[in-house]
DNA sequence: CGTAAAGCTTGATTTAAATCAACAAATAAA
DNA sequence: TTTATTTGTTGATTTAAATCAAGCTTTACG
């Protein structure tokens, strides 16, 4: 089985391909191809982007939809007051870009979180082979079904929650759960981006967030220090989230 | 052109088949059959949902996705403590269940509000007609991805306002858009439901949602009698939403 | 290395929303 | 129709989060 190269720096997280979501649609697709071009194409679609680079920015015409294989990205929306809003953060064996197969233009600025590393899956490339390969398709349906699911979980977890504390502990546990598969520990979770960040994309201030973070440490549910966090009483998280 | 049976009831939302989401889908999975079957299959498809009434359970396991013809459904959790949280609403023209081809059961309860009729789409004659049918399926890519961008587009729209007018007028200004096709007016909208259910799915209390529905009256944003509210002043809407 | 800048935490005060409570309006039931 | 019940509005008080402000910590840089 073909594996991604794996990018080994601290706290950058990494999927091979066999964890990939993007794994059903990848391997039929290549397998369409003969040996030579494989790797041709294969590595072609593999890219490096750095440190607060746009993969892609709003609406900007989409060619691709792209899978995550190392580091984080954070999704943003530019508000007419030229404020950034941050709507969401993909990891690794996650897509980006998706939904711009219908639109066909991306609709948000998908922004690389320190170093990161995608499989770019060419929509043109997709729509030709997917009418040979009926399976093609048919896992690319199954794909985009469960980011759906993700996208609804997502919602889910952040939204009609009355207290800021009930709306981080549930931001945590979808971090957790996202996270679990390349996480060395069930308990630990590397937060990919710095207070203000989060705080924007949950809703509240940083002094807010700063401020649970300490009550939750008081109460014993998690200790924090910088961006790495280990969690301590799952089941109060939970409490605290579905209250 | 084949068209639904319209709904005609004082405040019931419709669509006809060439306004449907589910029509891409729908109508090369009928070309595919005989004259007489077509009609038979068609009609066999499509149900009335009464008020109140699940469509479908969370964890039930899943056959079909549908289609709304006519009417509104609110899609709801229910916690630990046995509240029901509503997470969404899905309106005329809109997809519901289409997360659970990949989960392979529903991932929430879809209870109808007041009188509904939607289009049944059985997942395994649709798995069966798509491998004949490569159209088919790029269709249903399609509409997933669309589905995809509307759900994130909702996100969007609540996630992170700081105030509670300000995630009222973006959930206004979202019921607008989806509701604008069969609105009769652009600037008319009916509530498919009540103060309580708006504000548990909103996170606030009925009496702030009020308190809010007053301010913008008195700020001259709309007017709102029960659940029929008429916008006399889009922009400012927009300008507390986007704040 | 020391200094600057950015990021994080904690405290005091103000403001927005929850809560408690009363009442009005609309709907359903008798 | 009258009465009961649900649904919606408004007011007074309490509580949670924003804001203003200061100090601390970490990282970046000359």
């Amino acid at each position: 089985m073909t594996t991604c190269i794996k990018v080994k720096q601290p706290n950058i997280k990494y999927v091979d391909c066999d964890n990939c979501s993007m794994q059903p649609i990848c391997v039929p697709l290549r397998a369409g191809k003969t040996e030579v071009s494989i790797m041709d194409s294969y590595l072609s679609r593999r890219n490096t982007v750095n440190n607060s680079t746009p993969l892609f920015r709003e609406k900007e015409s989409a060619d691709a939809i792209y899978a995550v294989c190392a580091g984080s990205f954070k999704l943003t929306e530019i508000s007419s007051e030229n404020n950034e809003k941050v709507i969401g953060f993909r990891f690794p064996g996650e897509l980006i870009g998706e939904d711009a197969i219908h639109t066909q233009h991306y609709n948000y600025n998908a922004v690389a979180v320190g170093t990161t590393s995608v499989c770019k899956i060419d929509l043109k490339e997709l729509n030709e082979c997917g009418k040979l390969l009926p399976e093609l398709q048919l896992n690319l349906i199954s794909l985009l079904s469960k980011q759906n699911s993700m996208l609804r979980e997502e919602f889910t977890s952040v939204v009609a929650k009355h207290t800021a504390e009930s709306l981080l502990a549930a931001f945590i546990l979808n971090m957790l759960k996202r996270n679990a598969q390349y996480q060395e520990s069930e308990t630990k979770l590397h937060l990919p981006v710095g207070r203000d960040v989060i705080a924007n994309h949950l809703g509240f201030r940083r002094e807010t967030l700063s401020r649970i973070f300490s009550k939750f440490q008081q109460k014993g549910l998690l200790t924090i220090h910088a961006k790495d966090m280990e969690i301590l009483d799952l089941e109060g998280l939970k409490n605290i989230a579905y209250d």
